[in-house]
RNA sequence: GGCGGCGUACCCAAGUGGUUAAGGGAGAGGUCUGCAAAACCUCGAUGCAGCGGUUCGAAUCCGCUCGCCGCCUCCA
């Protein structure tokens, strides 16, 4: 069964083979760290994860490659705005590196709660400095460079198809309409290096060829991957918006020092909306798995919530379809469970997940196979050992949620013993008016051929 | 202004030319229960923003209209 990826290079899905047949290598940009992670970020890496799980579903051993960028990322792509990171450190009256530091830290995290497996290779801005430099010089020696008082850049105009994967008019863009060209050639021009300003010690500096500076934000991207996973790799992914600039330049670098497109497939998550608009951190809210558990959410029902679009559309969040998550994953949880220890998969079903994850990570399609698994009546053994095969893609942690123990007050288990006095007394009203005093108390009980089980009662969340 | 995309039931969302328009949640009815809850069963759009067109056949292709969004500014 074939595994065909949708390709932004080529705008069509294709066949994927990978380009060594021992190890699949792919690249995801990641974040950079200078706030926190909110849930519209976070949709792009679960998607990511998601492909990763898909190829080792088929088989493939995968090399996953994410860099962190702490360095040069300027607040405004026209190459003249503040360093994020100088911005975020000066915000919060830290080092520029404690803050990469903290976030970083922050951003695993996140992962981890989302059930995201973690990259093979980390990689660090930072961490990478004379291999930036190196790709720079390579560059240059090819002609592609020019200097201005404040930096080197790149000459896009040297590119026949520079911007192809973006399908970039560049002779219908507006040079200097909403942003200030300054001193570069093309309005398409970026920076590879830019100099510290003469008058100001940045917290964050390197000596190069060319003076005292930092690098630009894309040269890190196309020199980590070189080193990581080559010239030329599997599959190099990101959000939907680093079409038109990161990527783009990305491939421009690659091209202009070792003549590749960088990589063989391009895949992009699209945004998650929050009241009809693209999730922004400029905006107020601002969501992040922290404000889900405050919200009394698992992070889990978000990831579920996400399975439940294609990554190429976009996704409308609202508090009603994240409680629909929620529940739709605690049903699949306690019925999981309950179906005890796995046996044997059944293949008929495997294939027909296989099937739908291999359409271009048709995800929502996938999930209607669970629910029809979970309906089937098959032996609960074997719709365990299915449902676990389909979680190695999923990510739910199926196998390892128990139901909880939750700690009862005593005076609380004091009232339903009460209560089932009343009951064996047949003294229903009584019964109920306990069961009501419980409620108030927040909690529910729930009567069963085993004696009443006490639950903490369902959050009202709005 | 230019370019790209979207509009499917109460909510989220699959489906992009051909059997009865996936799935989840909510809701309604039912089974069970002293009552509830949970669970299970059943139901749910004769229609896919609107209007035209192409076709034997369209949610799916084309045109127009309306509404919304994204990119061209930092951005997952």
């Amino acid at each position: 069964m074939t595994l065909r990826l949708f390709d932004t290079y080529a705008r069509a899905v294709r066949d994927f083979e990978p380009l060594d047949p021992s190890e699949v290598r792919m690249y995801a940009c990641g974040p950079t760290v200078y706030d926190y992670a909110h849930i519209g970020n976070l949709r792009t890496y679960v998607f990511e994860d998601i492909l990763r799980r898909v190829l080792e579903f088929n088989g493939y051993q995968v090399r996953h490659v994410m860099n962190i960028t702490d360095v040069g990322h300027l607040v405004s792509d026209a190459d003249t705005g503040e360093d994020k990171m100088e911005l975020g450190a000066r915000r919060a009256g830290k080092s520029a590196w404690e803050i990469a530091d903290y976030y970083t830290q922050e951003f695993r995290q996140d992962l981890n709660r989302l059930n995201i497996l973690e990259p093979t290779i980390w990689c660090k801005a930072t961490d990478h400095i004379p291999e930036q430099i190196e790709m720079i010089r390579c560059i240059e020696a090819k002609g592609f460079t020019y200097r201005t008082s404040d930096g080197i850049y790149f000459d896009t105009s040297h590119l026949a198809d520079y911007g192809h994967l973006a399908r970039l008019d560049t002779s219908g863009l507006r040079a200097g309409a909403r942003v200030d060209k300054g001193e570069k050639r093309n309005p398409t021009d970026f920076a590879l290096w830019k100099f510290s300003p003469p008058d100001q010690k940045r917290q964050m500096e390197w000596d190069s060829p060319w003076g005292i500076g930092f690098p630009g934000w894309h040269i890190e991207c196309s020199a980590m991957s070189a080193k990581y996973l080559g010239t030329f790799f599997d599959i190099h992914c990101g959000g939907e918006d680093h079409v038109p600039v990161h990527h783009t330049n990305e491939i421009a670098q690659t091209e202009a020092c070792h003549g590749t497109r960088l990589a063989n497939f391009w895949m992009h998550g699209h945004f998650l909306l929050f009241e009809q608009a693209k999730m922004a951190k400029s905006a107020g809210d601002f969501l992040r798995t922290q404000t889900l558990i405050d919200r009394g959410y698992d992070p889990l029902a978000y990831r579920y919530f996400c399975l439940g679009a294609h990554y190429r559309a976009k996704l409308s969040f609202t508090w009603e379809a994240l409680d629909a998550a929620a529940t739709a994953l605690q049903r699949l949880r306690t019925t999981a469970h309950d179906w005890g220890q796995p046996g044997k998969a059944n293949l008929t079903y495997v294939n027909r997940f296989k099937g739908q994850i291999n359409k271009d990570l048709n995800m929502p399609r996938a999930l209607a196979v669970v629910w029809e698994l979970v309906k089937d009546d098959l032996s609960p053994s074997i719709k365990k050992a299915t449902l676990l095969q389909f979680d190695r893609v999923l990510g739910l942690r199926l196998a390892e949620w128990q139901p909880e123990e939750a700690v009862i007050p005593r005076e609380i288990m004091a009232l339903v013993e009460e209560r089932e006095k009343a009951r064996s007394a047949k003294q229903w009203k009584d019964a109920d008016e306990l069961r009501e005093r419980v409620r108030q108390a927040g909690y529910e009980i729930e009567d069963t051929p085993k004696g009443p089980k006490i639950k903490v009662a369902k959050q009202e969340r709005f």
